[in-house]
DNA sequence: TAGATTGTTAATCGATTAACAATC
DNA sequence: TAGATTGTTAATCGATTAACAATC
């Protein structure tokens, strides 16, 4: 029951419309809890935080999908929108670090799924080894070798201390990983092969504290026109960058 | 011993510096304990993953703090990053939800410090009241106007589950807080006098899947333009926005 | 002086958004 | 037909980076 929009590229699309899809694709999936068969670019704007039209070209990155003076329909858009991330086409996930952020990752109810399984855990600790996390036992760092490359895993989730990382990447590599995501502290150097995706939350914090101090230093004069804002306001942009992504 | 560089004006450094200079800041602390005196723009690039030239430009938005000819004294740049971000002059985080994510944040070395300092911690949860958590009690949410109000705390941090997150928000405003940096995946309604910072943690890991996903329909052809990349390339963007970015 | 490296200019690239013709 | 809403154009804005004069 395949359209004929199988040959519609789902490739080209920017990043910054990579990061909000999936926020649109949780607002539809409510839409479609509550019975709404269509939702407007308006709508989609508003419960998104982000510009109407800026919502409209991210769609028409995936397609012509709207009906003029209707609006989208929901289902079509929640199936196309996991057609790019082919959500229903699973592949493995490696987590590396049962500590408590990689714990935290597991246990929550939205990191994995849309396509993403978990199939290994590894970590250093021998008090952990062995332990159950995710539907999988942990393993030792020593087995990543043999499992990973076995298994084809092609993603890694990093969620070791600093010290550790980088070799940590490297056994990945190894093992035949060509994305990362990493959440430890410090820069991987790992060939250009690589896609790397950073997760510093602690720069996140430091980001916000520094508006605050920022915002203080201004002496909390009458802030400039905050004419016509009704919402809060802020997008969705978020770190990363692919080693490919430069090829001049 | 302030130095008259004390009117430098430290506003208007763009978002994507702003997110820059804590991972400089890491690497600068790196070279200062290994007692190394100088840094080039070229090491700081070369370490961070970004071009010596934006790195040039970030620290110029903080004064003429390099030397031509010999780089940056590595004490001097570790002094002024902190002075942007105020890590000297500490002020109050209040944390809401002591579940895996808000724990796995508290234990993290990375996460507060750098003049962020927690407060107090809130849960909705019978069973983690009374707990401890981060050196405070953890204490019930009803609890939040009282103690965030009388304690004039500006900034907080929510790691509470979707279906609470737009209620503790609203709580949290009405006490005070004016930032709130949000790990529920789903977007706040708050006044325009909030700034909301959003880390998504899904939506990376579904970021990086697609771009597995992408690579692999290229069908693998030998792939364009790897020419003189020597090092895995990605930059540390991230989401933000203020409220009050957007005058107009 | 010669070599190295900054600070900044100018070019380029990409992301956002107002506006509107197309069209349901 | 009249009203609504898309898809896209064009303007704008901001971020990146090569190049180089300034200068240690």
């Amino acid at each position: 029951m395949l359209d004929s929009g199988d040959d519609v590229r789902a490739w080209s699309i920017p990043e910054s419309t990579v990061l909000r899809l999936p926020v649109y694709q949780r607002i539809l999936m409510n839409f479609q809890h509550r019975g709404l068969n269509t939702i407007s670019s308006a709508d989609l704007g508003r419960l998104s935080g982000e510009n109407a039209a800026s919502v409209r070209r991210d769609l028409s990155r995936l397609g012509s999908l709207g009906t003029r003076g209707t609006g989208y329909n929901v289902t079509t858009l929640i199936r196309q929108i996991d057609r790019v991330f082919a959500t229903n086409e699973p592949h493995g996930v490696v987590l590396v670090g049962a500590g408590n952020l990689g714990r935290a990752l597991v246990h929550s109810k939205n990191f994995f799924g849309h396509g993403a399984e978990l199939l290994f855990v590894f970590d250093a600790d021998p008090l952990l080894i062995g332990t159950e996390l995710g539907g999988v036992t942990v393993l030792a760092e020593e087995l990543i070798q043999a499992q990973v490359t076995s298994a084809s895993v092609q993603l890694a989730v990093l969620t070791v201390p600093v010290a550790a990382a980088q070799s940590v990447a490297e056994r990945l590599v190894a093992a035949g990983v060509r994305y990362i995501l990493n959440f430890a502290p410090t820069t991987l150097h790992v060939g250009t092969e690589v896609t790397v995706r950073y997760v510093d939350l602690s720069i996140e914090l430091q980001a916000l504290s520094f508006y605050e101090r920022d915002d203080a230093a201004r002496h909390s004069g009458p802030s400039i026109g905050t004419a016509g804002i009704t919402n809060s306001a802020r997008s969705r942009k978020s770190r990363t960058h692919r080693s490919s992504a430069k090829p001049r």
